[in-house]
DNA sequence: TATTGTTATACTCTATAACTATA
DNA sequence: TATAGTTATAGAGTATAACAATA
C-alpha cells in the first residue's frame, strides 16, 4: 500500500489488468454488449451511412405515417429540439417529407418519400442479417425470447420513473 | 400512401406510436436497458457525483495499483487522450495519485489515495444495492449467470474485430 | 395557458492528429 | 522508431431555456 508521498513508484506490469470486479456487473457488461452490437450495426450500414438511431426513426415513421414530429420523437425518447436536425438531414437526403397539417397548423406530419420507402426495404434486409448474427450469439429462439424479456424488464426501470 | 407533393396532410393521432418493429430488436432493447440501468446507477450515486465510467476507473485502479495510465485506459477501452481529464479530476478530488516511475520516466503509476481507498468502500456498498435491484429483475441466480454470459458473447463480437 | 417546431447553447463521450519526453 | 502522457479539436448524443406561431 503506497503512501501519499511523492517517492518514485514501481510499475506493476504483472500481466494484464484484472477487471474481474467489473465483468461480474450487469451494467458494465450491458454497456460493452451494446457498444459491440451497435458497432456491428454501423459496420453493416457503412455503405448507406445509417446509424442505429436513424434506422429507428425511419422505421417509426414508416410504421406510423402522418404522425407528428413530437409524437415520433417522444416515442423514441428523443427531445423535440434534438429531433429537428435528424429530420432536416432526412429531408436533405429525400428520405422523409414534412407535410403541413390543415387541422393543426403547428404540427408537421412525417412521411417516408417514395425513395424512403424504397431504401427502407433494403435497410430491413441489412438489419435482418445483422439481427441474425446477433441472435445466434444469444442462443435458441426460446433463449432469445427470454433475453429480450429480461432487457424489457430493465428498460421498464426507467419508464416507471420518467417525468 | 401520400404523394411527395405539398398538399396538406391529415394528422394521424390514432393512439400511441407503434414501435413493435423496434422492440423486437436486440440492439434497440439493449440500448434502452443500458440507459435505464445507468440511470439507476447515477441516481444511486447522486450524493457522491460518480458516474458508471468513473466507478469503473476507480475499481480498476484499486484492483491494479501501480499500473500505468495507458494500461488502465486500454483495459477499459478508453483512449489515453480521453483518460487524462478523468484522472485530473480524481487527483483534484484527492481520490487518486499519479506517481513517477523510476524505471520508466514516461509512465505514471496510478494509486488510490487513503481517501480514495476509504470512499471506494462506500461506493462498493452503494453499487451492491444497485446491483441487487438490477439482478432481481433478471431472474434467478442461474438466469443471472446465463444473462451475463450472453452479454459477454455479444461483447466478444467487438473484441475479435478490434485493432 | 399549453403545445409544436425551432434555435441557441452547453456538457458529456468519443475519435484523431500532433506534440514532448522518454525508451 | 515506438511508446506514455498530454493538448487541441471535432463529431455525436443529450439536456435546458427561450422564442414565434398556433391551439
Amino acid at each position: 500500500m503506497p503512501s501519499d508521498t511523492d517517492e518514485a513508484a514501481k510499475l506493476e506490469t504483472g500481466g494484464p489488468i484484472d477487471l474481474s470486479a467489473l465483468v461480474a456487473l450487469i451494467g458494465y457488461q450491458l454497456r460493452r454488449a451494446q457498444l459491440a452490437v451497435f458497432d456491428d450495426f454501423i459496420r453493416s450500414f457503412a455503405d448507406h451511412n445509417i446509424r442505429p438511431s436513424q434506422y429507428g426513426v425511419l422505421t417509426a415513421i414508416d410504421r406510423n405515417p402522418g404522425s407528428s414530429q413530437a409524437a415520433i420523437a417522444q416515442s423514441l425518447a428523443i427531445k423535440r429540439s434534438n429531433f429537428v436536425k435528424l429530420i432536416d438531414e432526412f429531408e436533405r437526403r429525400k428520405l422523409v417529407v414534412r407535410r403541413q397539417v390543415a387541422a393543426d397548423r403547428r404540427a408537421n406530419a412525417l412521411y417516408l418519400t417514395k425513395a424512403g420507402q424504397s431504401v427502407i426495404e433494403q435497410f430491413h434486409a441489412i438489419r435482418a442479417a445483422h439481427e441474425a448474427r446477433i441472435s445466434a450469439l444469444i442462443g435458441s429462439p426460446k433463449e432469445q425470447k427470454l433475453f429480450l424479456e429480461q432487457l424489457s424488464r430493465l428498460s421498464a426501470l426507467r419508464e416507471t420513473l420518467e417525468d
